[in-house]
RNA sequence: GCCCCUGUCGUCUAGCGGCCCAGGACGCCGCCCUUUCAAGGCGGUAGCGCGGGUUCGAAUCCCGUCGGGGGUACCA
């Protein structure tokens, strides 16, 4: 496939959601698969919902993801400018054009008129879509409707012939003009439409293949219908770039992600420590796979493998655990200890960290990196993995002591703290010999004894290997908590 | 109402007429390993919506039906 030149055209308004990351890096995939060009225009014709914050977040999150663009804002591009606020000029000499043409009209019904004959077309089992009433109108009649006040929308006029295409993600799809019927590109107001500046856009920008959300599926017959208008009237290359609609992806229960689903944010999966590479993994396996025992793999095995045809046209339920396990698998083996300990950063310091700032200590943090490591399913994970190393004090997790301060607990702590502090070597093997000894001098297992020393130095009963974490706490640190421990018993 | 898409374990999927009394992954359960928790190893649980065809043979093809979703805007 020659020249593919593919698109992304999200609205700024508020937080990307996941769906929307699924798309683009679905386009993404798909550009990188054959070389081609992905356009990242910004749909910002909203005035009312979109926002400048929204737009400089929605670019954050693409850079962050890794998913790059070729031409459109930051990068420019010879198809711009890439914002459609900044093409208004644009649309309105193309509506003029088209209806010069006579492939579009000034339609003056009114809200209530078309409501009042859909509603009677619905009871008498017909389509409901607009019935042509303004289709022909005289200038006379025109001229009368302007003289009532009525301010007309321009209306894109469907050819009465059956539209066929070929759907990347479905197969063959045809619609019958009775089911697909004029419908509005421009305002009363002036303002174009998303049925207008998107496939005008789509036209003057070269885009050969429209991969989008299924929700658009049935508006297409309408989009193939313009764009072979807007090559008889010379907007664009004339091509009819060819379409592939995914599936949803779905939320809880069987209702489609929406924005205000707290699962959706892009954000919270930012904030929680998900790597951009083992988020887009999973949402990959949405909709699409790369081999039948293989759901973990790297965005070049991706760009690899990308078919857009094997697609499922299926939707598909986000499911949470899925993608902490796939994320948990990247961190795990596909980081290399170096790269996890880079990635932890920003939760080691400001304002993640739980310590202040100048108590975080990289060389005791790198030395039980490899250890926290199999246990993080998502970066913020570590801070309680290691919050004992940078605290002043351990952060005493009350039912832990409970658990492990039964009694008795004090007697075998206090032997425990004889053995330790009469160490030679402060290496992990001997801290175990040392609290095996003590244990067994109380006819504890390593398991039992360990307990009340954990929970003395850590605040928790679970977390990294102990005598690794005493080794690198120090002698004198782990002595002064098992000693407050031992005070805290005591009292 | 009308139109369109869609239906394999709880979830995501493999499967495109015999390789499938359906494979993988997550989850869940059990066992092993073990200084806690994980990780790791091993094993288990569970599915072709339903009814008709076509065929020697159907998860795979056809029809119907039921279910899920979307569209039917001067939203995108």
């Amino acid at each position: 496939m020659a020249d593919v030149r593919v698109r992304f055209c999200p609205s700024p308004t508020g937080d990307p959601h996941v769906g929307l990351v699924r798309t683009a890096l679905f386009n993404w995939a798909f550009a990188r698969h054959h070389g081609g060009t992905l356009v990242l225009r910004i749909e910002d014709t909203d005035a009312a919902r979109d926002s400048e914050d929204s737009y400089r977040a929605l670019l954050d999150s693409l850079r962050w993801l890794g998913l790059d663009w070729d031409e459109g804002p930051e990068v420019g591009g010879s198809h711009g400018p890439y914002r459609q606020s900044e093409r208004m000029d644009i649309y309105a000499d193309v509506a003029a054009r088209l209806i010069a043409a006579g492939h579009a009209y000034h339609c003056y019904c009114t809200a209530e008129e078309l409501t009042a004959r859909r509603e009677t077309a619905r009871a008498e089992g017909r389509p409901s879509g607009y019935d042509g009433a303004c289709r022909a109108l005289s200038e006379e009649q025109a001229a009368a409707y302007r003289a009532e006040g009525r301010e007309p929308i321009v209306r894109f006029r469907m050819p009465d012939t059956e539209i066929t295409f070929d759907d990347l993600v479905r197969g063959e799809l045809t619609f019958s003009p009775e089911n697909v019927t004029d419908y509005g590109i421009v305002r009363a107001s002036g303002a174009p439409l998303y049925t207008l500046v998107n496939p005008v856009d789509d036209a003057l920008m070269g885009i050969t293949h429209v991969l989008r959300g299924e929700d658009l599926l049935s508006s297409t017959p309408r989009q193939i219908a313009l764009y072979r208008a807007l090559a008889e009237i010379g907007v664009g290359g004339g091509g009819v770039p060819a379409f592939g609609h995914l599936p949803y992806v779905m939320g809880e229960g069987n209702k489609k992600l929406s924005k205000r689903d707290p699962q959706s944010s892009l954000n919270r999966y930012r904030e929680a420590g998900f790597l951009p590479e083992g988020l887009l993994n999973y949402l990959a396996l949405l909709g699409w796979s790369l081999a039948e025992d293989r759901d973990v793999f790297g965005l070049d095995e991706l760009v690899a493998a990308f078919d857009i045809g094997a697609v499922n046209a299926n939707p598909a339920r986000f499911d949470l655990k899925k993608c902490e396990a796939i994320n948990a698998t990247h961190i795990r083996e596909r980081l290399t200890v170096e790269q996890f300990v880079e990635a932890c950063q920003p939760w080691l310091t400001a304002p993640h960290a739980p310590w202040s700032p100048e108590r975080f200590d990289p060389e005791a943090f790198a030395a039980l990196a490899p250890l926290a490591q199999t246990r993080v399913t998502v970066l913020s994970d570590i801070t309680a993995n290691v919050d004992f190393l940078f605290l002043p004090e351990p952060a005493i997790d009350e039912a832990s002591w409970a658990k492990a301060m039964k009694p008795g607990a004090d007697a075998v702590l206090a032997a425990i703290r004889e053995g330790l502090a009469g160490l030679d070597s402060w290496t992990a093997e001997p801290l175990k010999e040392a609290v095996l000894a003590a244990g067994e001098a109380h006819g504890l297992k390593l398991g039992k004894a360990q307990a009340p020393l954990r929970v003395s130095v850590t605040g928790r009963t679970v977390g990294l290997p102990l005598f690794e974490s005493l080794e690198v706490l120090g002698r004198e640190r782990t002595l002064a908590r098992v000693d407050a421990a031992l005070a805290r018993l005591a009292a």
